[in-house]
DNA sequence: AATGAATGAGCCTTCATTCAT
DNA sequence: CATGAATGAAGGCTCATTCAT
């Protein structure tokens, strides 16, 4: 898995079809955009990849083989998610995170609001990736409390609503509303830190 | 087509192009996906449209236009708006008006996640026109309860991000939610309605 | 022939359409140019002329109606031609007289030169009316003269290319001329006329 | 069309492009026109080049630069150029080397004839590159014979306006002129040879 | 005499993809 | 691995023309 060879060039593709697919959108970027901005020949697309769904398929699987890795090794770090009290503290840290991960997630939204075919499943895999360790924990947490009567979907659309979505969102947003109502990106961020802790965490 | 009066044609056209926009995305339609769906002559989209462009800026004002009237004349409706305890109810009626604008809305988002040009505009006007009037109301409410450490600012970061937001999602994604997740719709709505109520909406 | 109520637009269209066809050609010239730039409707168009093509021959006959007039009439002004003694001097008169045609002029010549169809058949109408009387008169002068050694044929093309052309030419060259070889007009035009004298109009 | 080397390709639309575009303009000509006659698919060309303009565009610099070479190299031929005694013979050959080129001679003309643009430039260039090497050793010549009245721009207007445009509209137009007036071919270019000699270069 | 609406064919151009080397 | 050349299909858009009013 870690051939050096062809392989840089694969990656770069990959790279840059992020890059460009969140820019243009999926349909609206060309291979031609592709391997020019990668500086490679238009062919060798094709023999790194079967067609141009594979790359955002490759991109997709990528993003999600990815956040597995995460969310399952950093237990120390992600164990004790967003809903306890230290975690409230680490919204910064998830934001800029997933700012990292901004482009294929604005395609992976994207894509998800077609209403047609199943391009929303990737979002939903993804988003369950990261939700569901939470709520797993939290189900744990409540049960001590014997607050019994709150269901794991319930959680799950919780998380996924006014958790996952709204930062993900602020992420991918923050830019353009800091231009749009003329506000600094600083303070932008504090804002939202706190309007996102009082209304997502709770210490009821 | 028969020759029927021109305003009429021009509404069919919208009318569908805003469905097959909200299944295929702007780029994945084809002018060609239009005419064929609104049974009239390709040729005849230019007659009633610049480009394909003017399309979409079409559906687009169109909409913020019927948004405009609404939020301006149903005062009664929506003047006290979602935070107020009564409003806490009318969550569903929200819900249920903007899943009749589901389509264009989710063009909107689509475009708007495109991290070029200028694709966002038209949400964040859509929002700030939802928005807003709630934004002042409850300025005017919370002034009066002393608590006038609470910006403006903050307000409509609070409203966009864990108000409209997961609303609009909400009204976007249910059905693909219900099927992924595997779970009744009705039983999903109620879900988020206690969950957005909890999270969003607030009598501290 | 003097029906003054849609012959007005009939005509108004003949004088933008010849306009437009001497700036974009022919092809390049759409009936939707010609309908905007006549402020009329677009069928009205097909109401006064039977195509486009319709248009163009009507312009070119026109034309070759109104020189037949003039060649015919004016015989005091052009019977004593261009090879004559007190001719020389009319060459200014010419060339501010082709000057007016100079539209239709150059879409005669655009025309005629592509090498299909008998595009030029109109252009060589015009000339010979132009031409032909010239050419009879100096017949007549070279017999006297006991010259007899010299075709008509010959006369003909001596007018036609050293005469025709290069007047028309400059008429519809030497704006251009003057701008690309940076020269004022006025002297281009004294120049040109010492130069055609010298080698088109010969007392031997 | 079978893979050929590309060069090969490119030459094909080149010429095929040359030879319709004297046919039907321009703006008469389509890709598809050109694909078809060249027997090579439509999108190849757009490979070969950046759009129709390109087209016309390569064929104008193709030939300006054969005319470079042409008027630099062969001192021999051309150095004693059109005014000189021996000269005058050379006027067949002179039409006969335009004849080839007379393709692109037409097409030159007729977009220098659209009043807009910059469409002469090329005709302009083309007839400088041809002309001024004459006028310069013209006059050379004259200043032998003290005749320094004469100066540089009056020769370029007299070798454009009665040399070069009569030799290159006859070549043009010696078919069509045979034809419409009836008259063989062979006879008109000696009639021509004449009556351009005795207008165009005199022996004062 | 004049117009808005409609149409089929065609235009220039680009697309995703393939093949030979 | 990598590339230049090639292709069929489709893209957006405009054309000349017609029809009903």
């Amino acid at each position: 898995m870690a051939r050096t060879g062809g392989n840089i060039t694969r990656k770069k593709i990959l790279a840059v079809a992020e890059k460009i697919f969140s820019e243009k959108g999926f349909d609206g970027t060309s291979i031609q955009n592709i391997s020019s901005a990668a500086g490679v020949n238009k062919a060798l697309i094709y023999y790194h990849f079967k067609n141009k769904q594979d790359i955002i398929d490759s991109l997709f699987s990528q993003t999600l083989e990815e956040m597995f890795c995460l969310v399952g090794s950093s237990q120390e770090q992600l164990d004790q998610s967003l809903h306890k009290a230290g975690a409230a503290e680490r919204i910064n840290d998830i934001v800029s995170f997933l700012s990292k991960r901004k482009g294929i997630l604005s395609v992976m939204l994207m894509e998800s609001l077609k209403n047609e075919q199943s391009g929303h499943i990737s979002l939903f895999k993804c988003a369950e990736m990261i939700i569901s360790k939470n709520v797993d924990d939290m189900l744990v947490a409540l049960k001590e409390k014997c607050n019994t009567d709150i269901s794991r979907e319930e959680l799950m659309v919780h998380e996924f609503f006014t958790g996952f979505l709204p930062i993900v969102f602020f992420s991918l947003f923050k830019e353009k509303w800091a231009a749009y109502f003329n506000c600094e990106q600083e303070k932008l961020v504090e804002l939202f830190s706190k309007v996102f802790k009082e209304s997502h965490i709770r210490q009821d």
